[in-house]
RNA sequence: GGCCCCUUGGUCAAGCGGUCUAAGACACCGCCCUUUCACGGCGGUAACAGGAGUUCGAGUCUCCUAGGGGUCACCA
C-alpha cells in the first residue's frame, strides 16, 4: 500500500518553524516509503483567512526543498486540495451519520449555548453540551429544517464506554466517552468544522499516516468515533511534540519567534535550517548530526521521534549554519554573501581575500555587514587606547615610533599586494627584532580603528589598497603624535 | 479544575533490565595554534525530578508525588 502523508496548513498567517518541521517529517516519511506527500489547505474558517498565507506556505515549502506530489497548484487524483472547494462533500457525509443515528441536528443558537456555558463555568463546572436536541423527534426536526431554521450537526457521542486510538509514538490513548462533548460537525454556515473536514478528507484522500502537532492528541479519540461509525479504516497517527521557546512557552510568531522566512532573510541557509529542525524532536539513534534532505530521507524513522517537547536552540542553529557556510565553495560563498557585501560597500574589493577572511567568520550572512563596514567607511575618531595591547607589547608611544618609521618605507615599497606586503612586513619585523604582533598591531589598528577585525593587518592593507591604507596609517600617526 | 501527554547536564539528545563510576553535539570555561577576532586542535565543568515498589540487579518496569505541556469553541 502506498504511503500517503499530507501537510495541511490553515491559511491564517506565517509558517513558523514548528509547522515547517511537521511538514518536513510528513515529507520524509512519505519519501522514505516511496509514497506521496500532499499539500492540503484547510480554510474552513473564512473569518480567519489571511491574504497571502497560501503563497507563504508554498514559498516556504519550496525553499526548504519539500516538494509536494499533490496539491492545489499541481493537482492530483484526490482533489480539490482546498477545503473550501470541497465544501459540498461534507454535508452528505454528515447526513449519513445522522441516518446512522451517530449524529443529530441541533437548533440551539450560539447565544443560548454561550449563556449556558457561562453559567456552568461561573459555577466552577466544566461545560458540556446537554444533548438537548439529540432527543428531538424526527417530525420536529423536519419541520424546523423546512422552516429554514438555522442548524448545526453534532456528533452523538455515547454516554458511556471508551473512545481510543493508537499513536505511533505515544501508544494507546483512551478516554471515557463521558468526558467528550458532542462536537459540531457542520457549522451554521454550512461549512464543516476542522475536526470533521479533517476526518472526511484524510479518509477520502487516502491518507495513511497522519503526522500533526500534539495539540490534537487529546481530541483524536473523538475523531475515531467517526471512523468507527462509518466503518472506515483508521490512518496511523503520529503526534509530534511541540517546539518550545523555553521550558514553558511554545514557539510562536506572535511572541517574536522567527519564522522560516525570517531566518532566510537574516542569512540562514535553508539546508542548515532543515538539518537543524530535523534534529529537534528526532534522533537517528546515533551520533550523526549532518544530513542532507536525501540523507534524512534514508535515516528517518518513526521510532526516533521524541515524546517530550524540545526547546529551539538558536545558538545551535547558528553553529550549524556556520558549519554549512564553511563547507561552501568560495564561489558559492561569495554568491550568497554578495548582497551583504554590496550593502556594506565592499563588493568591489578583492573577493579572494574577502572570502578567505570572512567565510570562517560568518555564522549567518547578515553579520557580514558589521564585520566589514570599516573597510568602506572609516571612522577616524577611534580611541587611541586601542594602540595599547599587552600581548603584542604595544602602547601609543611604541606605535607612534613604529608607524613613524614604517610608513615612509611602505610608501616607497612598490609591490602593494598581499604577498608583497606580507614579505615586506615580516622582513621588517625580523630586521628590527620586533615581534610580528608588535609591528602588525599598530598597522592594523590604524587601518581599521577597531580592536577586532576579520583578517589581519596584511589582508586589510591589501583590501584597502595603497592609497587608502597609507592615508589611514598617516592619520593614525597624526593622532598618536598629537596625543 | 476534569481529562490526556511528558520528565537524562543550561540546550538538543543516546540509552530500550546488567557492558551506565551514563555517549555525542551546542553553549560555557581553560590551554595550544596565531598578526586582533574567528577557524582548527586538546582538555574541563555539568544530568537520570522526588519517593515507594518489582527484580539477584532499575536511567531503563509499576505506582504515587511534584513540575511542565496540551485539551476542554459554530478556531484550526
Amino acid at each position: 500500500m502506498t504511503v500517503r502523508t499530507r501537510f495541511a496548513p490553515s491559511p491564517t498567517g506565517f509558517m513558523h518553524v514548528g509547522n515547517l518541521r511537521t511538514a518536513l517529517y510528513a515529507w520524509l516519511w512519505a519519501k522514505k516509503n516511496d509514497g506521496v506527500f500532499m499539500l492540503r489547505i484547510e480554510d474552513t474558517d473564512q473569518a480567519r483567512y489571511v491574504e497571502g498565507a497560501i503563497e507563504t506556505a508554498y514559498q516556504t515549502l519550496r525553499a526548504a526543498g519539500l516538494n509536494w506530489d499533490e496539491g492545489p497548484d499541481v493537482g492530483g487524483d484526490y482533489g480539490p486540495y482546498i477545503q473550501s472547494e470541497r465544501k459540498d462533500m461534507y454535508l452528505p457525509y454528515a447526513k449519513k451519520l445522522v441516518e446512522l443515528g451517530r449524529a443529530y441536528y441541533c437548533f440551539c443558537t450560539k447565544e443560548e449555548l454561550d449563556q449556558k456555558r457561562a453559567e456552568v463555568e461561573s459555577a466552577g463546572g466544566t461545560y458540556k453540551y446537554d444533548k438537548h436536541c439529540a432527543s428531538l423527534s424526527e417530525e420536529e426536526v423536519q419541520k424546523r429544517l423546512a422552516s429554514g431554521e438555522s442548524y448545526v450537526i453534532r456528533l452523538n457521542v455515547p454516554e458511556s464506554g471508551k473512545a481510543d486510538f493508537d499513536d505511533a509514538i505515544f501508544g494507546h490513548i483512551e478516554v471515557d466517552c463521558a468526558e467528550l462533548d458532542d462536537m459540531i460537525l457542520i457549522k451554521a454556515d454550512g461549512m464543516p468544522t476542522y475536526n470533521f473536514a479533517n476526518v472526511i478528507d484524510d479518509h477520502t484522500m487516502g491518507i495513511t499516516h497522519v503526522l500533526r502537532g500534539m495539540e490534537y492528541l487529546s481530541s483524536t479519540p473523538k475523531y475515531n468515533l467517526i471512523y468507527e461509525a462509518y466503518g472506515w479504516e483508521k490512518p496511523v497517527y503520529v503526534h509530534l511534540t511541540t517546539i518550545m521557546r523555553d521550558a514553558t512557552h511554545k514557539l510562536s510568531k506572535r511572541d517574536g519567534d522567527a519564522t522560516f522566512e525570517d531566518l532566510m532573510n537574516s542569512g540562514f541557509l535553508p539546508e542548515a535550517v532543515i538539518n537543524y529542525l530535523a534534529l529537534v524532536g528526532w534522533s537517528p539513534g546515533n551520533d550523526r548530526e549532518f544530513f542532507t534532505l536525501d540523507e534524512l530521507k534514508e535515516a528517518f524513522s518513526l521510532e526516533g521521534l521524541s515524546k517530550s517537547p524540545a526547546i529551539f536552540d538558536s545558538a545551535k542553529l547558528r553553529w550549524m549554519n556556520a558549519e554549512y557556510i564553511r563547507k561552501l565553495s568560495p564561489e558559492a560563498y561569495i554568491g550568497y554573501a554578495m548582497p551583504y557585501l554590496e550593502k556594506a560597500g565592499v563588493a568591489g574589493m578583492d573577493r579572494d581575500i574577502l572570502c578567505r577572511i570572512l567565510q570562517p567568520r560568518t555564522e549567518v550572512f547578515s553579520d557580514i555587514g558589521a564585520n566589514v563596514d570599516f573597510l568602506a567607511a572609516f571612522d577616524e575618531n577611534y580611541d587611541i587606547e586601542l594602540f595599547t595591547n599587552k600581548k603584542s607589547k604595544t602602547n601609543p608611544e611604541i606605535c607612534r615610533a613604529i608607524l613613524g618609521d614604517v610608513i615612509p618605507k611602505l610608501k616607497a615599497f612598490p609591490e602593494w599586494s598581499e604577498t608583497g606586503l606580507h614579505d615586506f612586513l615580516m622582513n621588517y619585523a625580523a630586521e628590527h627584532e620586533l615581534k610580528n604582533g608588535t609591528l602588525l598591531w599598530p598597522v592594523r589598528i590604524a587601518m581599521s580603528g577597531r580592536a577586532v577585525t576579520p583578517g589581519g593587518a596584511i589582508e586589510i592593507a591589501a583590501l584597502l589598497g595603497r592609497e587608502e591604507a597609507l592615508k589611514r596609517l598617516e592619520k593614525g600617526l597624526e593622532k598618536l603624535s598629537n596625543a
